[in-house]
RNA sequence: GGGCUGGUAGAUCAGGGGAAGAUCGCUACCUUGGCAUGGUAGAGGCCUCGGGUUCAAUUCCCGACCAGUCCA
């Protein structure tokens, strides 16, 4: 990045020098002449602890409110937070940053920003540093980024460089910080495919905010190199600020660490749950507190040798040993993160995400879980939910924590008991397997453990502990969690759908859409613009592209009198692409020609009745369910629909019951159904980020349907009212991840079909059963408790009758040799009863049975008893033998054997060979 | 979106192509004044469902459903 960028008339007309640091070498501008080093970490080490750098003492409310004010004293527009999960994009779960709320349309220049300039403090989450977390002292999952945003463009510029280091210094003056101590340190910016110069603020050795100045796109062709990446300047470019809130609160306190800046009451509440006495009054205390945040602040901490280094330097500076000062820091450090990872869930529940395992649930999943396991370290017994809302009465500013406590609250208790089953079954699992090592006198693979956590979820610390417990020792690599990657990494190949004639469609006029206009009509008349193959481009259609779950129309278009049938329409950059079955030999279509078209109508309306239901099944379920329930995909059929939606327990049968009712009261309100194009920010603003639930349209103009209640930027075809939906049937429930229920239907006469065809099941059962419907249910456990009865019985029987075959037999039985054969066919026994009766003759020990019968095919049983074994009897081979005779196969124990066959005439044969080959076994 | 594991008695789980098992719990009886305990006997299984392979499937293969779990 070139020295220019930086040259700022700002910093000449102020008496700001340009130095480089002697430390690190990276350049920085200052007011103190004297001034070596660039002010960050680890050149310079923390100074403000216990020394403020702000005149007064902020909390996260009044400093939030005093920022905002700031900007919009200096003509800002205040916009309300977004929220932290990042609703209205496909490419990050989570709100990472203040300027991701722009992204993608608004810093592309694409829409419009919804005020500009513009002032915000935005709630984002990172969980990249979660091992730093409550150990360096200032990392934090959840954090608020204040900032202030100008989208300029190249025609009209708001303000660029100069005016937001301006804004910068003025603010932090009229704090009071010592202008001398505060430094703008050089530090080019890339990122998410955009780059700029940067300059981060820093006083008292700490960054407080960074300033972007975001004018680059990456291009393969462009000349400005930063990171190894090629980059060209943008025509649109953009003040990107971030100012951390709880680090300006940190820094008005000067606290040992950020944690007792910005959550002081509940870091001293769990602490007293906790047993430990947290008085950073005792200046002994806030010393070794101060000393670790101050070192702390110069390493990365979640490196495990790092870590070690920092208690090593921290026990030598207070003249104490590494493993005291770790047993102190330790639960210290666990309750900051604890009190940090709570508040991240509150903010992650509260605004929609529902705990799962898959997405950003399972975000939300892990933060909650690796609380859980602190806090039962920390013997912490209270509620999760009990934290979250400590939290919650914590930031009344978000009005919206409080009224969504009770489904919170519902959600955690979920939560709480299914980690505390999985831990349950996790231990019984690695102990089961602990003994059979043990037993062997060996360690538990690693390979257990690495399935004890992939498929299990049991961490390896708990495993560990668990095996340790019945007596068997683990070793447990520093590695552990890369071996667990590894063995993911088998390359997966993803076959990537690529449109063939995508160059040639891009060269060609976007296609009016007519469906939008007259949602009705099905035949039309338009112009042929190009056509390759078989994909016919049109001028204007009537016919409907798949996309946004809703399956392509299917129809003709007659060009020349030849009639083509289109079996696929596709939507490729907003032209529309209709892919027609066959070119035919007369047909000679053309540039220019006319073509009629003709849309299947009974499939575009099937398809409009499932869509239009289901927006209202998603308004009707978001009724019955709560408002966290939020659309997670949609597929529209001809004869059914389905819907996806986050919710965090299994729907009962009542409330699918109830979903139904609301769904067609809704139908048979017959509410209008409308359609409006809205400016993008404008729908936003109007309607929230609901509006993206079927998932995020591009460009800057998106169409708005309502259906009753529900709100959604849609691009399908629609009944214009809610009566010609017909009737909504739910036809069934499935869990199709954890957390995501898929909740099946059928509108329109399709429902009447599906009704149809239950109500054939219904009948079809009920005349096999010869009872009216109604009777089904009570005559289905009777005939059910019978079957079972008489199947009880009908063993017993077979042993009974068994039991007198047995003693007819036992006599005819005749000697060979030491052992007595009993060699007969039993006319019409089953299998099971064959077994039985040899199972029962062989309890005499010499003899030896070999039993067929001629129920279904041959089957044959052969048993011997234990003296006979001795002889050489051998069941197994004697019944193979037979079997292969009569054209089967069998096998078994040498006392005890099945087998069959299919040629009922070679029973007799089979049996004779059976003796034969017994004599020859006792022979031998 | 990708991957992994499992579904057998009321519960927890063994087993495994050739007569369905253990432990706890349950019922009855014995031991006791009563309980705890200890005996003895017994009840309780479409081995999740649907296909396939086989003479034979609870077991192997495919699919569905249900449950658990890791990752992007």
């Amino acid at each position: 990045m070139l020295e220019d960028e930086y040259q700022l008339d700002f910093f000449s007309e102020n008496g700001f020098v340009r130095k480089q640091c002697s430390k690190c070498g990276s350049h920085f501008w200052t007011r103190d002449t004297e001034r070596a080093t660039c002010g960050d970490a680890p050149c310079d080490p923390y100074s403000f602890i216990g020394n403020p750098v702000f005149k007064k003492t902020f909390d996260l409310a009044e400093m939030r409110e005093y920022f905002l004010n700031f900007f919009e004293e200096r003509g800002h527009t205040k916009l309300e937070r977004y929220p932290v999960i990042a609703r209205w994009r496909d490419d990050i779960y989570l709100t990472i940053a203040s300027i991701a709320d722009f992204q993608p349309f608004v810093t592309s220049g694409q829409v419009p920003p919804p005020a500009n300039p513009l002032t915000i403090s935005q709630p984002c989450i990172r969980l990249s540093d979660l091992d730093a977390v409550g150990r360096s002292g200032r990392h934090l999952t959840t954090f608020e980024m204040m900032a202030h945003h100008a989208f300029n463009k190249k025609d009209e510029e708001l303000y660029w460089k100069d005016r937001t280091v301006e804004l910068c210094d003025e603010l932090l003056n009229s704090l009071g910080v010592d202008p001398m101590a505060v430094t703008y340190k050089e530090e080019p910016w890339a990122g998410g495919g955009n780059a700029g110069p940067c300059v981060e603020v820093l006083v008292g050795g700490l960054e407080i905010a960074t300033l972007v100045f975001m004018d680059l796109k990456q291009s393969k062709d462009g000349e400005i190199v930063i990171k190894g990446e090629n980059y060209q300047k943008m025509d649109n470019y953009i003040v990107d600020t971030g100012y951390g809130l709880e680090r300006f609160v940190w820094a008005s306190k000067g606290s040992p660490t950020i944690y007792d800046a910005v959550f002081p009451n509940i870091v001293n509440e769990l602490m007293n749950l906790a047993g430990i006495e947290h008085e950073l009054d005792n200046s002994e205390y806030a010393n070794i507190l101060s000393q670790n945040a101050r070192l702390a602040g110069l390493m990365d901490v979640s490196e495990k040798a790092n870590l070690f280094e920092l208690r090593k330097q921290v026990a030598f500076s207070i003249g104490t040993t590494v493993e005291k000062l770790s047993s102190i820091m330790e639960p210290v450090e666990t309750i900051y993160a604890i009190t940090d990872h709570t508040r991240c869930l509150t903010f992650m529940l509260a605004d929609g995400v529902i705990p799962s395992n898959v997405k950003a649930g399972y975000l939300a999943r892990l933060v909650l879980r690796r609380t859980l396991r602190m806090m039962k370290d920390m013997g912490i017994t209270i509620p999760l939910s009990d934290i979250v809302k400590m939290h919650a009465h914590n930031l009344p500013e978000y009005p919206e924590f409080q009224e969504k406590l009770d489904v919170i609250e519902d959600i955690l208790y979920h939560e709480e008991r299914k980690f505390a089953d999985t831990l349950e079954r996790g231990k019984r699992m690695i102990q089961k397997s602990a003994k059979h090592y043990k037993e062997a006198g060996e360690k538990i693979p690693l390979d257990t453990l690495i399935e004890m956590y992939d498929s299990h979820g049991i961490p390896p610390e708990i495993s560990k502990q668990a095996a340790s417990e019945v007596g068997v020792d683990v070793d447990l690599p520093d590695n552990f969690y890369s071996l667990v990657a590894e063995g993911h990494s088998k390359a997966e190949e993803k076959e990537v759908k690529v449109f063939p004639y995508a160059e040639r469609v891009s060269k060609l006029p976007k296609t009016k859409k007519l469906f939008y206009d007259e949602p009705t009509r099905m035949n039309f008349e338009s112009v042929v613009l190009d056509i390759f193959d078989n994909h016919l481009v049109l001028d204007s259609t009537f016919f409907y592209p798949e996309g946004g779950g809703q399956p392509a129309d299917h129809g003709t278009i007659t060009v020349e009198d030849v009639v083509h049938k289109v079996i696929d329409v596709q939507a490729v950059g907003g032209v529309v692409v209709h892919i027609l079955d066959e070119i035919k030999d007369e047909s000679h279509i053309r540039k220019g020609d006319m073509a009629f078209g003709k849309v299947n109508e009974e499939r575009r309306m099937a398809h409009a009745c499932h869509h239009t239901a289901t927006h209202i099944v998603n308004d009707a379920a978001r009724k019955v369910l709560g408002d966290h329930v939020w659309q997670a995909g949609a597929q529209k059929f001809v004869d059914k629909a389905r819907l996806d939606i986050s919710h965090y327990k299994r729907i009962s049968q009542e409330e699918l019951n109830q979903i139904e009712l609301i769904a067609n009261r809704t139908v048979m309100e017959n509410q209008r159904v409308t359609a409006e194009w809205m400016d993008r920010i404008e729908a936003e603003k109007k309607y929230g980020f609901g509006l993206y639930q079927g998932g995020v349209p591009p460009g800057s103009i998106i169409r708005v349907l309502k259906v009753a209640d529900d709100i959604e930027a849609c691009a399908g075809t629609h009944c214009v009212n809610t009566g010609l939906v017909g009737p909504i049937k739910m036809l069934k429930t499935e869990r199709i991840q954890d957390g995501v229920e898929r909740i099946e239907y059928a509108a329109g006469l399709a429902a009447v079909r599906a009704m149809q065809q239950m109500e054939s099941y219904l009948s079809q059962s009920a005349d096999a059963l010869r009872v009216r419907p109604e009777h089904l249910p009570s005559t289905i456990e009777r005939f059910f408790n019978e079957w079972k009865e008489f199947k009880k019985e009908n063993q017993r029987l077979k042993e009974d009758l068994a039991h007198v075959h047995v003693m007819q037999m036992a006599n005819e039985a005749v000697n060979i040799g030491d052992v007595r054969l009993v060699a007969a066919v039993v006319p019409n026994a089953d299998i099971d009863e064959l077994v039985k009766i040899a199972g029962e003759l062989a309890t005499n020990k010499d003899i030896v049975v070999l039993l067929a019968s001629d129920s279904a095919g041959v089957k044959i049983a052969g048993a011997a008893g234990v003296d006979s074994l001795k002889a050489g009897a051998d069941a197994g081979k004697l019944v193979r033998k037979m079997s292969e005779i009569v054209g089967g196969g069998g096998g078994g124990k040498p006392g005890m054997a099945r087998g069959g066959g299919v040629d009922v005439d070679k029973i007799d044969e089979a049996l004779e060979v059976g003796r034969n080959l017994l004599e020859e076994q006792i022979s031998n």
